[in-house]
RNA sequence: GGAAAGAUGGCGGAGUGGUCUAACGCGGCGGUCUUGAAAACCGUUGAACCGAGAGGUUCCGGGGGUUCGAAUCCCUCUCUUUCCGCCA
């Protein structure tokens, strides 16, 4: 929620930062915010002096009835009748206003920093940085495409040179694209059956469709990338927490789930409980309505959990295999953060994410999402997607955002300044470190030779094998 | 699931109708003393909103009620703790 200081301060700003959003009607919607701040205010006036009055009032009857002055008393108790129905009606006067508020700012988004680009969909997303790629091929028209939406300029000829290090041969571009192509690399769905990885008809069976089954080495895998993302992220020194996996609603309003977005979560009616679409609502809701001091941030928590999403309404292609689950397994990294570091925080946040996918030797590459493609509540989102050799695109697999005051204002999340003890708003900023499913897509599509399917080195270790056989 | 007790400031904890502007303790901050530290002593100590300021209003789990006046009385909801039952 954005905060009426923001909107008296910057008006203007935050009328055309909407507009990159695409929210529609943004002057007229701050000006209806305002417009209910001057009634509340008139209100609150005229509310405070009736209640001083009223005050007064009763404090001289109490001292009357001490000295024994009951006529004067009872004479005095007479003016009170008119000034309690003031003060409710003043009251009401403002609660309805305040309400009226609350409600319209709750539908206005989060303003984008003037780095965001324009745009209205993924298409206008920026890329900003390719990696574990190597691009060099001249007039191949896919490639060029490709190159083109990535933002990148087009320098040399393009050509993925596989992964060295898993031992994945060289190949080109043109042949991944051409149906015709022989050595066409099988889906990791099918990659899942051929090593008894990953049992989704199973899944169905137990659950229904997007809850698959680990079986085996599909287990280990996903245990292994658990462990390694946890492990980087305590080495980049974040502190693991283990929160619950269902919330409370009042969680889900403190990180903006609810109310707009009830319907993705997995709701226990019986006892109201949410299953948490990401462990970024209860690790950011350890600070909800809590004023921490300036030395403590920033502050840096990291935890694994089981994400549910209820994601109805997409089919196809798009959600095959592993593609888009209803439960998936995701490591998220959390900051709270002064105003005047988050620009830091988040900075360290893109390299710790980049790091792992390096790591991990997927090509990846990072895009600036543009307004129209960004969160209700993100500031500034950079997602990081993996390239899946056999699909042919790339997954997204991190959103790493800044929310600046936004979600710390719903929240009550402010720490206190050590210079003049000041309260001031944080910002929270959170991002995937990372999201299994797609990454588990794309290591075995991307490393499948005919002997198995390398495992990238750094994962080794927690995976006790070179390979899948 | 059954029964009982409870919810007060950063924490502990008193307060059962009017000087509550919430005692007292701990912690924090500032100071005295000290070469420095500790101890002792003194002072100070929340948030939100209104107001140019002086100052004012609201907040004792949430909501409602009684009263001139509520932390205190009543209703209601939520949550917590303890005991019993069940249980990994």
């Amino acid at each position: 929620m954005l905060t009426l200081k923001q909107i008296y301060d910057n008006r203007e700003a935050i009328v055309s930062g909407l507009e990159k959003k695409h929210f529609l009607d943004a002057s007229v919607a701050i000006e209806k915010v305002v417009s209910l701040d001057q009634d509340r205010k008139a209100a609150q006036q005229k509310r405070d002096a009736a209640s001083q009055q009223m005050n007064l009032i009763a404090k001289s009857i109490g001292q009357l009835m001490a000295q024994g002055k009951r006529d004067e008393a009872e004479e005095a108790k007479k003016q009170t009748g008119t000034l309690k129905q003031d003060i409710a009606a003043y009251e009401a006067e403002m609660a309805k206003a305040e309400e009226a508020q609350t409600a319209i700012l709750l539908t206005i988004p989060n303003v984008p920093y003037d780095l965001v680009p324009e745009g209205k969909s993924a298409e206008d997303n920026l890329a900003v940085k390719i990696g574990n790629f190597s691009l060099s091929a001249e007039g191949d028209p896919t490639a060029s495409a490709v190159l083109q939406r990535s933002g990148l300029p087009a320098e040399g000829g393009l050509s993925y040179q596989g992964n060295p290090n898993c031992g994945v041969a060289l190949r080109d571009w043109k042949d991944e694209w051409n149906p015709e192509s022989k050595e066409a690399r099988l889906p990791h769905w099918e990659l899942a059956k051929k090593y008894n990885l990953i049992d989704f008809d199973l899944g169905v069976k137990i659950s229904g469709a997007g809850f698959p089954v680990y079986i085996g080495q599909g287990a280990r895998l996903q245990r292994a990338l658990i462990n390694f993302f946890l492990a980087e992220a305590n080495k980049a020194g974040y502190t693991e927490i283990m929160p619950p996996t269902v919330v409370n609603p009042a969680s889900g309003y403190g990180t903006g789930q609810l109310p707009d977005k009830e319907g993705q979560m997995y709701h226990c009616e019986v006892d109201d409980l949410y299953l948490i679409p990401t462990a970024e609502v209860p690790v950011t809701n350890i600070y909800r309505d809590v004023i921490i001091d300036e030395d403590q941030l920033p502050i840096k928590n990291c935890a694994y959990t089981e994400c549910f999403r209820r994601e109805a309404g997409s089919y196809g292609k798009d959600v095959r295999g592993l593609n888009r689950l209803h439960e998936f397994s995701k490591i998220e990294i959390v900051r709270i953060d002064s105003p005047e570091h988050s620009e830091a925080s988040h900075r360290e946040m893109l390299d710790h994410v980049e790091g792992l996918l390096k790591k991990l030797e997927l090509p990846y590459r990072i895009l600036r999402l543009c307004g129209g493609d960004m969160s209700f509540t993100a500031a500034i989102c950079y997602d990081f997607e993996v390239y899946s050799e056999a699909q042919h695109r790339w997954l997204e697999v991190s959103s790493t955002s800044n929310f600046d005051t936004y979600q710390a204002n719903r929240l009550k999340c402010r720490y206190r300044k050590a210079e003049d003890k000041k309260v001031s708003l944080c910002h929270t900023l959170n991002g995937s470190a990372l999201a299994l499913p797609r990454i588990v897509a794309a290591l075995l599509e991307n490393n499948q030779c005919e002997e198995g399917i390398r495992i990238p080195k750094a994962l080794q270790p927690y995976f006790g094998a070179d390979m899948i056989r």
